[in-house]
DNA sequence: ACACGACTGCTATACTATATAGCAGTATGG
DNA sequence: CCATACTGCTATATAGTATAGCAGTCGTGT
């Protein structure tokens, strides 16, 4: 089948990201995790006590989103929340937390592993660099 | 700020995505169209007569969300539908849907081209590739 | 010849993710 | 000490996608 979108960066970028979310949730399902969760726990322990609205400028939700999705992490028991200000919200993972996300990082990876193996061996290398770099995180 | 999350093909490739799509869906703002609307003009122009579900499973797109897609295209008066069978609808580009195709396009390819122009010269050509590639267009 | 399974287009519906508007309260810098 | 910006939040809206099921049609195997 002639594909004329095939030539388009743009559209393969979006169809590749599609599959590839849908294929980490499937996987995440088992541990009644979402991509977006695991996100989450994964930046709270990388910077414990990041205050939500932080976090969520760092993973692209809105304030609004991230209210009832922190709520429904600490109702969960993996997160609690700490008072820093009178307004602002300190997050850190509980120890269920931490077990549940090193289990969930073993699925990651895995994840990772099977997306890279799409890749050849010769381009793997390039594979971060130019994702990066399509995401632009540094140019304007 | 150390995001740990940076060093995942998985999320950056979303994250690139949907910073890409948005971009693109605000150039074809001006145009009334979105992503999904351009990459089913091209795909009937490049398949003219294409059936109706045969271009959904190009797409990826349900046959339930199908009908009321093609339907809003059909009543913007950019396609026309023939009935090929008495089931199957081919679908077509009218006149004025070939016009704004053409205009559409070129709003494509100077998102394409800032697209690339991100990536250093020297791994520009590894782009498509491996978004091909992680697509998992071919392999199993 | 025809029954049956597969396919088409469709409606209705639901779920998820994301976006907007606005509010009450709080911190901060000029 | 006041104006401004910020925080968390509720309510609501929109877009994209998914599921279930229906009526009608087609193609195939026997």
């Amino acid at each position: 089948m002639k594909d004329p979108l095939v030539n388009l960066a743009g559209y393969v970028l979006r169809r590749a990201s599609a599959v590839a979310l849908a294929e980490l949730n499937q996987r995440l399902a088992p541990l009644n995790l979402r991509h977006a969760d695991v996100a989450m726990l994964m930046l709270i322990e990388s910077v414990p006590g990041i205050t939500q609205s932080h976090a969520g400028r760092v993973l692209d939700i809105q304030r609004a989103n991230m209210a009832p999705f922190v709520a429904r992490l600490e109702a969960r028991g993996v997160i609690e929340r700490r008072q820093v200000d009178r307004r602002s919200q300190a997050l850190d993972l509980t120890r269920r937390g931490r077990a549940l996300l090193s289990r969930a990082r073993r699925v990651v990876a895995a994840h990772e592993a099977t997306l890279l193996k799409r890749v050849p061996v010769k381009l793997r290398p390039m594979v971060l660099p130019i994702l990066m770099a399509l995401w632009n995180r540094d140019a304007a």
